[in-house]
DNA sequence: GTGAAATATATCATTAAGTGATATACGTGT
DNA sequence: ACACGTATATCACTTAATGATATATTTCAC
């Protein structure tokens, strides 16, 4: 029996994760170049290259979906849920990362 | 006038924020191993390979540096001034990266 | 005192991730 | 007609990460 062998991914990249962010609302691949630029005040930026080739990684690993195939040249796409419990996931971790670097460099004195 | 090239690093990926964290305080790069290991429960962890790899990008933009070169197989390393700098950038772009992702999450009532 | 496990560092070969450059096509305003 | 913004896509290349493996030392139980 074929088992879907949907490529599993286990962390987020950074790049990852702005783009499955960008998703949680129906958007166009496009407005993820300009939301994270937007966001970040373009201290992290994503370039076509890395947003067309991500988003077919989430695609595969079942972490967004296509929601609409636009007649033309248009796609929108939508993290499923599957994608929005990792992300969740991820922000946690995030957020750990965060909450160790705090202990460690308090405890040096260099906070 | 030769300049010092060295190289330079923006963002640090999730393993060198790991791997510059546990050189805040003088340690053996062994020992990063086992700290990542411990501290993330074992979601995270860092090989042989990858340690040693990136110590290397570390050592090379100046992030660390040796402090003791042990007579037989033994070193430390220890965070310099401007590695201790990006680091603490590094908390806060994650710091704000939790947040954007708060932000856009609630507004979408997956939060 | 010897053999197993833990400590500690290192490299090779490979895969995964990210990106600069470039291309294409449609829509809108002028 | 054409310049600009929107939108998607790919190629060739560089950078990052890792599984496997190797080596040497230290510790400590038997």
């Amino acid at each position: 029996m074929a088992r879907n062998r949907s490529l599993e991914i286990g962390e987020l990249t950074d790049t990852a994760y702005y783009i499955l962010l960008c998703f949680v609302e129906e958007n166009h691949g496009y407005v993820v170049m300009q939301t994270v630029e937007e966001m970040t005040n373009g201290q992290f930026s994503i370039g076509p290259a890395s947003l067309y080739s991500t988003i077919q990684k989430l695609l595969s690993a079942d972490l967004i979906e296509i929601t609409e195939l636009g007649e033309k040249n248009k796609k929108t796409y939508q993290a499923t849920g599957k994608g929005i419990e990792l992300l969740k996931q991820e922000v946690e971790r995030r957020r750990e990362m965060v909450q160790h670097a705090e202990d460690i460099l308090k405890s040096a004195g260099e906070w």
